[in-house]
DNA sequence: TATTAAATAATAACTGTTCCTTTTAAAAAA
DNA sequence: TTTTTTAAAAGGAACAGTTATTATTTAATA
């Protein structure tokens, strides 16, 4: 039988899993992995599946709450959606923010162009303080 | 029977995969992925094999031969070491150079906490010229 | 030319992520 | 409240890009 449409309110559920990774992305200020936040999650949901831990990142990346930062060809999330940057330490691998005004020059440049610029992105790599001072004083 | 360590010269092999790899970079101008730099290579040496590729790429990277550049969590590689930056289309996943000023301000603030910058990474992402076209005049 | 070990080809294994199928449960309807 | 509906979840298989393994080849040296 066939049911008419009536075009009316879809339904879009809100779902206690849902709802746990974002809590546990915004209580992370260390850009964990989805793995990572599998494991936070899991203290709350002990069942909660790997596969809707990637699938709600992904939705809540898309629909702009959180942010999805890649290093090492690796996503990582953080609660954080201002604009800013981040540095990586090559030695313990942290991630920290940076915060950097937008270079309008460079900017301007590439829309010059015909370019449309929608997102920016830096990365500064090297040695975070600690692992400076660890690593001696070169 | 044990040989004596004399600690002289170290072999290094010249080999016409690792020639050829190299060349088939600095003749790209399109940032191929290591897929691409294998069927390029293949056209001069039909029996080259994907391992190789991979390797040799790595090790012209670590040697500051070539540089490596990630996009979608993708080595793609190219022939350009100075430095200089990369605008990647959504539309049509080209990758283009965008030369940069190196900005000292926000690397200062970095290194005045310490840090130790070794690299710098900008990426921009949005519409080629072509693609921002295309897509109509939003 | 014979020797030797660095580099190769071929292929298996790995890793982070996505996809697929069945089941569950949030929300709408009865 | 109970039933119905279907979006989302669980579990697991599949996938893609890359790395590791091993037997073989080959460039460089003796």
């Amino acid at each position: 039988m066939e049911k008419v449409e009536t075009g009316r309110t879809r339904k879009k559920r809100n779902t206690r899993q849902k709802a746990v990774v974002y809590q546990v992305v915004l209580d992370s200020n260390d850009h964990p992995t989805a793995e990572k936040v599998y494991e936070r999650a899991r203290r709350e949901l002990p069942n909660i599946s790997l596969g809707t831990v990637y699938r709600v990142l992904k939705e809540l990346s898309q629909e702009g709450k959180i942010k999805e930062i890649i290093v090492n060809k690796q996503s990582h999330f953080e609660g954080r959606t201002d604009f800013h940057h981040h540095f990586i330490c090559r030695a313990c691998g942290k991630i920290e923010d940076v915060e950097t005004p937008l270079c309008r020059y460079t900017c301007k440049k590439v829309e010059q162009k015909g370019y449309v610029v929608e997102d920016i992105e830096y990365k500064f790599y090297g040695l975070c303080s600690k692992c400076a001072q660890k690593l001696g004083k070169e």
